[in-house]
DNA sequence: GCCAACGTTGGC
DNA sequence: GCCAACGTTGGC
């Protein structure tokens, strides 16, 4: 595949599965990103995501959600062990190994930031079109316009 | 191909 | 726990 220019993405997780603390206690601190049953997220995992992009970790359905830090993808593209797993909530009779459905990335930490709140993601008129902040936007994986990355690298130490 | 029913997401 | 929004499923 070609290579392309560094892109930014958000990934959600919730930190009562892995938080940004947990990722930083794992292993060469990283961890795949298995379970992802949307095909939009597949997708972009399968055709977009390159080794090195940058990602936002965002922690979802919790007390306080938004950007925990700064982590990468760092490797490519591979079959989701889960979906082969009967005992998995993953679990997809349909996926076979001939044509595994359901793909994943691995995701390394970076950087552990001091937590960005949803809420001054909300407050900010320059992220009005983050589709993060997009009405009933649920969208486990998103991608990340560059001036919408670049806001927040300039302004998530000055808050 | 339509669309109602259902399950899930995720903020609050 | 509530509920709006959305994706998926399956009958027709």
């Amino acid at each position: 595949m070609k290579k392309k220019p560094v892109q930014y993405w958000l990934m959600k997780i919730e930190p009562s599965d892995v938080s940004i603390d947990d990722l930083a206690a794992r292993p060469k601190q990283s961890v795949p990103w298995y379970g992802v049953r949307n095909y939009q997220a597949r997708n972009m995992m399968r055709d977009d995501m390159q080794v090195g992009d940058l990602v936002w970790y965002y922690h979802s359905s919790c007390a306080e959600p938004g950007i925990a830090g700064l982590a990468k993808i760092s490797s490519a593209p591979y079959p989701d062990p889960s979906q082969f797993d009967a005992k998995s909530k993953y679990y997809d009779p349909k996926s076979t190994s001939d044509a595994p459905r359901w793909v994943m990335v691995d995701v390394q930490l970076v950087e552990r930031w001091q937590l960005i709140p949803l809420k001054w993601l909300r407050e900010q008129a320059a992220l009005a079109d983050l589709r993060l902040l997009a009405r009933g936007n649920r969208l486990s994986i998103l991608p990340v316009d560059a001036k919408h990355w670049h806001f927040v690298e300039q302004r998530r130490v000055l808050r």
